[in-house]
DNA sequence: GACCAGGCACATC
DNA sequence: GATGTGCATGGT
């Protein structure tokens, strides 16, 4: 009980001393739904600049729609996703969640988002190419469900700050989060958005770094 | 030129 | 289950 009170007063601390130094992060960087989802595929293992452009140009191809994103084909898809990198296997992550989303629900971000939170994110788990950071971020950006997104950056700060070792599982990891803090989509937002800010701003190693909003929590 | 980035699936042991 | 590997561009 002493070991849980401490960790979620060391979050609350944490996520205080984020906000005081960014500002809230207004997230997910996307103009609409489908595109924090494309995104999201998108941006696996790859720097969101990358990724901007890769978005930049399927905007310009108007292909930020399921519809068309569905018809266009693999080979025109790839060459306008290609600075995000892995653009075959993009491809073919983005073509699998499409497919899924227009077979299952017509391409109604409405009747996805109807369903409960653990059915949907079962459902998304089960499309090839999306994975537990994927499905999450899908859910808390485009779904605006109360569910915490880990990802490297999180991993990294909760190590630095010794809250798990190097072996947690991505569960053990959003459990600290989900067990430790009110479930308000909106804290879970920006709270992961914060983390991400702070780890493109300051330093991407495991070890401490004195510019960090965060160097001095105890 | 090496190393890394907001992962994931699949093969192999 | 754990561990290793392929996928690929662009920044540092």
């Amino acid at each position: 009980m002493k070991r849980k009170k401490s960790i979620r007063k060391k979050l609350t601390e944490m996520y205080s001393l984020l906000y005081s130094h960014f500002g809230w992060q207004n997230w997910w960087p996307a103009k609409t739904k489908f595109e924090v989802m494309v995104g999201a595929i998108l941006t696996q293992n790859t720097s969101w600049k990358n990724v901007e452009r890769a978005i930049k140009n399927l905007r310009v191809h108007n292909l930020i729609n399921p519809f068309r994103l569905h018809s266009v084909s693999d080979k025109k898809c790839a060459s306008l996703i290609k600075p995000a990198g892995y653009f075959n296997v993009k491809t073919k992550r983005l073509k699998n969640f499409v497919s899924f989303f227009l077979r299952r629900y017509n391409g109604s971000l409405k009747s996805l988002f109807a369903q409960d939170l653990k059915p949907l994110r079962h459902e998304l788990l089960s499309v090839n190419g999306i994975g537990q950071e994927t499905a999450d971020s899908i859910l808390l950006y485009a779904g605006e469900k109360a569910i915490f997104v880990v990802d490297a950056y999180t991993r990294r700060i909760l190590m630095r700050h010794n809250l798990i070792n190097e072996n947690a599982t991505y569960e053990t990891i959003q459990n600290i989060f989900m067990k430790n803090l009110p479930r308000d989509v909106k804290l879970f937002n920006d709270f992961h958005a914060q983390i991400v800010r702070c780890g493109n701003v300051y330093c991407r190693r495991i070890s401490r770094c004195e510019k960090c909003p965060l160097s001095n929590l105890k």
